[in-house]
DNA sequence: GACGCATATGCACCTTTGTGCATAAGGTGT
DNA sequence: ACACCTTATGCACAAAGGTGCATATGCGTC
């Protein structure tokens, strides 16, 4: 039931159609968390069956009528009540990582094209973090209700950085010419960061 | 259908039973594909019906009867062409950063516990991929087939790393102290890796 | 002797997620 | 005139994943 508990804090924010609450889900909170607007609708359906949500149908002329969905106070309750739980480490569950398990069964070349398309996709997601919280949070400083924006803009920074230095380095690695040598302790190569 | 490839890719390396796939799932790859023993016989019997893995029964004194799975050609043949196909990137799906996002409407002290808890998981994880790269790869060297577990198993410790950082500053941040500032560029820090 | 643990397999149910399709209207391009 | 994009909502079905329970037995331990 994480879905709606991302939709309710979401909905913190201000009060959104399930139109823009999927746009936002292909934005800012959806860097990490992806659902498309079936999934979006479905979930909403059911928040406003429990009363988490409600619903204000706002009439439109030329597009259909959009449903604005606003968090009641027993929305911000149970938001705050299933955060008050541990929350559990997600598991990382990637396609990438179980082809190199069984890189002795899989087209080399193939793989060597999948893990330069990777790279370019997290460094791009890099570039993007950055380019966010530069934008957003230019002197680094928050007020406080917008921290944990900012700490997952840094965390997304952390983790693109990463598995791109990790693209690089299995690039150089299965490049075949060093091939099976070469591998220095994590944390040592260059870095070309804002240093 | 990911996790009978995550199957197949574990029959490469030698016949297993299920509860033997239950175990390595909990193990080396369960460390980014996590599955339990019920949805493992499913999948097992799934691939089964395909002609991607063949069962053999052994019969055993004392125990029930173990199923000792091989794969087939047309299994190996079926994880070739699933492992040409580009991966796509996984989302992170993470609670936490659910709850970073609605920090405003969070109970602070739970948070912070929450992310203590993380730090100590994540530094947990780290520690225990270093230990197994120590061990099963004491030069940083392997075999062409070996490569990707050994690379699997340094974006552990990279991915792990950035994690426990982003921990670490978190907490900094959220502490109510300097709780607006001070936060430097990512990868600038101390570093107390193998340095 | 009762209790839990390791071995070994599996069903049934429920939730979550993904894919495809349908509706409806205005604007933009060719 | 026709195709296509954007706004806006939703159903139906299928695939994937998670939880709980059931079975069978030997071994150790309290």
């Amino acid at each position: 039931m994480a879905l709606g508990d991302a939709i309710l804090a979401c909905l913190t924010e201000r009060p959104m159609t399930g139109y823009e609450l999927a746009k936002t889900f292909d934005t800012s909170i959806g860097f990490f968390w992806k659902a498309d607007h079936q999934q979006i609708y479905r979930e909403l359906s059911k928040l406003r069956d429990r009363g988490h949500v409600q619903a204000r149908e706002v009439v439109q002329t030329g597009k259909p009528n959009k449903l604005v969905y606003t968090l009641t106070s027993e929305g911000r309750a149970a938001l705050k009540h299933w955060a008050a739980r541990p929350s559990r480490p997600a598991s990382i569950k990637d396609d990438l990582l179980v082809r190199m398990f069984a890189l002795g069964d899989v087209d080399m070349d193939a793989l060597r094209a999948d893990i330069m398309a990777r790279l370019e996709h997290h460094r791009d997601r890099q570039a993007r973090f950055e380019r966010i919280l530069a934008k957003r949070f230019p002197d680094g400083t928050a007020a406080h209700a917008d921290l944990g924006k900012l700490l997952n803009l840094r965390l997304g920074v952390r983790h693109e950085r990463a598995v791109v230095e990790w693209c690089e380095e299995a690039l150089e690695v299965l490049s075949g010419g060093a091939a099976t040598s070469n591998v220095t302790p994590i944390g040592e190569g260059p870095r070309e960061g804002k240093a």
